[in-house]
DNA sequence: CTATGGATTCGCT
DNA sequence: GCGAATCCATAGA
């Protein structure tokens, strides 16, 4: 996996186009990334980083390549890719994709044939991405990889569902 | 120790 | 379109 480092918002649309495995439960499922949001360190006060390293965050820590996985509102789960360099902090959010493999297990997990990965969220609970998964290394060979795929033109716009630093253009759309 | 507020989704109006 | 559901780390006392 190339480009996985460096600053949030410039590695941020180079996972656009890549591909998400999951290897649960005896079933494989599989996505291609076609919305992301950059969160950086502590210069970006919308980051959960922006205030250091804590209990929740830890994974954001790790080196580029490190599954971090949060819960969101207490219902659902939200998966990143950390791209930071070691202890600074910094992932991407995968927003959005399209199913590749196992769309029906999706479905199944779900419990929906359409929406099945248009928010992250939804992406969590069709690839069965837990809190479990946390810190898993991306680029091993573990149950959850990332798999890299062609570039894709894209739109940036600015993120969604924060309040701070919102102006900050840092999510990034395919192009369709 | 207690209170608060989400990087959301779904269902009902 | 709007609000409830529902967990737990963080922040404040």
């Amino acid at each position: 996996m190339r480009a996985l480092s460096g600053r949030v918002d410039e590695a941020a649309p180079a996972l656009l186009g890549c591909r998400l495995r999951s290897d649960i439960e005896g079933a494989t499922t599989e996505i291609v990334i076609t919305e992301v949001e950059a969160y950086g360190g502590a210069d970006d006060p919308a980051s959960h980083a922006s205030r250091g390293r804590t209990t929740r965050n830890r994974s954001m820590f790790e080196r580029a390549g490190t599954l971090y996985v949060y819960r969101s509102y207490g219902v659902h789960w939200c998966l990143n890719v950390v791209t930071g360099p070691v202890g600074e902090g910094g992932a991407i959010l995968v927003r959005g994709g399209e199913p590749t493999l196992g769309s029906d297990v999706m479905a199944e997990r779900r419990g929906r044939a359409d929406h099945l990965t248009d928010g992250p969220g939804k992406i969590c609970q069709a690839l069965a991405v837990t809190g479990e998964h946390d810190g898993l290394d991306l680029l091993g060979d573990g149950v959850v990889r990332l798999i890299s795929g062609g570039h894709l033109p894209f739109d940036s716009t600015a993120r969604v569902g924060i309040s701070k630093a919102v102006e900050r253009t840092w999510r990034f759309v395919a192009r369709t």
